[in-house]
DNA sequence: GATTCTGTGTTGACAATGTCAACATTACCT
DNA sequence: AGGTAATGTTGACATTGTCAACACAGAATC
């Protein structure tokens, strides 16, 4: 955006490989995984058809570097969420952060990267899940089902941002609550069956 | 497959549209939604590549066809879950459908297929969505909040479905139970906040 | 029964895309 | 300075979605 920065490098743009991947990133987000082309990237970076792929092997390199970022920015937002807040808040964040980056989040878990394919991916999203399971596990109650818990808090708030996402939900449910507020009902309705102790 | 049933129609198939579902579907669970083509369905249907679109206004119409047949056998299986069992059987069951199906049921919900858009399928998830939030409405406990404990239900389920379908659960997280053990323990571990007060 | 009409299927074309191979230019290391 | 690996570029190819023009067959009309 801002002619300052990139000198007129004919060769060699210097670090094609961020400016291919925040390209990617706002095509993602405005178009699309499907409207997501290498060609398309590429030429917003000004830069030849074939040059990507001396950066990702494949169209799947891109995307999966995508995700890999997606992962990175949830686990942060599960952090500050773990730190300010608790459980709720977490949840809360999680929702949040699939609501406001739509296109990332079906990106991350639509299936159609293959995550055991791309190693820095594998290493991201493992990482970050298991910072989540670890923070839901010592913060759900204690009870013999505790680890089954953790996965099942996990399921309702991804499957509540999934619907979200997909529209899922009339605008009726909502009863003319805003997204914040349903989805903290929402979550809230719901309890822990072992100790049924739960707060945050 | 067999000989028998299809004539030597030159001209004329016969039953071109139901033919192209039923290869697209074979197709979408072997290869997924990427690796299915317009011209490849064809090719199997033994008819040029341009036939679907006597049918077909476009590729996405085939896959919303492809949709609206999941939604209707996912509403087939919920409604046969809700006469057996109840509430639980039915989340087992939802469950189970995006196990059986997983290509399908990404295509469901992966939200690449604008549902506004094509007039059956929105009208066949629509009635499926109905049914599903009636009969979960009618089995949560009544407390105030029974609305939002539906959509809980559901978004428990269908996260966790999405979960599974992911990869993103563990082997160790199951500690070797089945996948329907293990799914009945999750969903078994987490209860509606009845007597709860919402803030709405 | 012959003629017309309309729905279905076919052929041919086009632009866009992912990817490969060969080549060009630059940066870096010694 | 010289050589080598990294990074970009050009050109090509098969595949795909989609459009337009044409061909055939079954139904409707006379």
């Amino acid at each position: 955006m801002s002619t300052s920065k990139r000198k007129k490098r004919s060769y060699h743009h210097g670090d094609l490989e961020a400016a291919l991947v925040q390209s990617a990133g706002n095509l993602l987000e405005k178009e699309g995984v499907e409207a997501l082309s290498l060609r398309e990237v590429a030429r917003r970076a000004g830069v030849s058809h074939n040059a990507p792929y001396r950066h990702f092997p494949e169209r799947e390199g891109l995307l999966a570097a995508l995700a890999a970022e997606g992962f990175e920015w949830l686990g942060a937002a599960q952090r500050k969420a773990a730190e300010a807040g608790g459980l709720r808040a977490m949840g809360e964040a999680y929702v949040h952060f699939a609501l406001a980056h739509p296109q990332r989040f079906r990106l991350m878990f639509g299936g159609q990267i293959s995550i055991a394919k791309h190693a820095r991916l594998r290493e991201v999203a493992t990482r970050t899940f298991a910072a989540l399971s670890g923070a839901l596990s010592a913060r759900v109650p204690e009870a013999q089902g505790a680890h089954d818990s953790s996965i099942a808090a996990w399921a309702l708030v991804h499957g509540l941002a999934q619907l979200l996402l997909g529209d899922r939900i009339a605008a009726a449910a909502k009863q003319s609550r805003g997204d914040t507020a349903f989805v903290r009902d929402v979550l809230a309705s719901i309890r822990f069956a072992a100790g049924s102790v739960q707060s945050a």
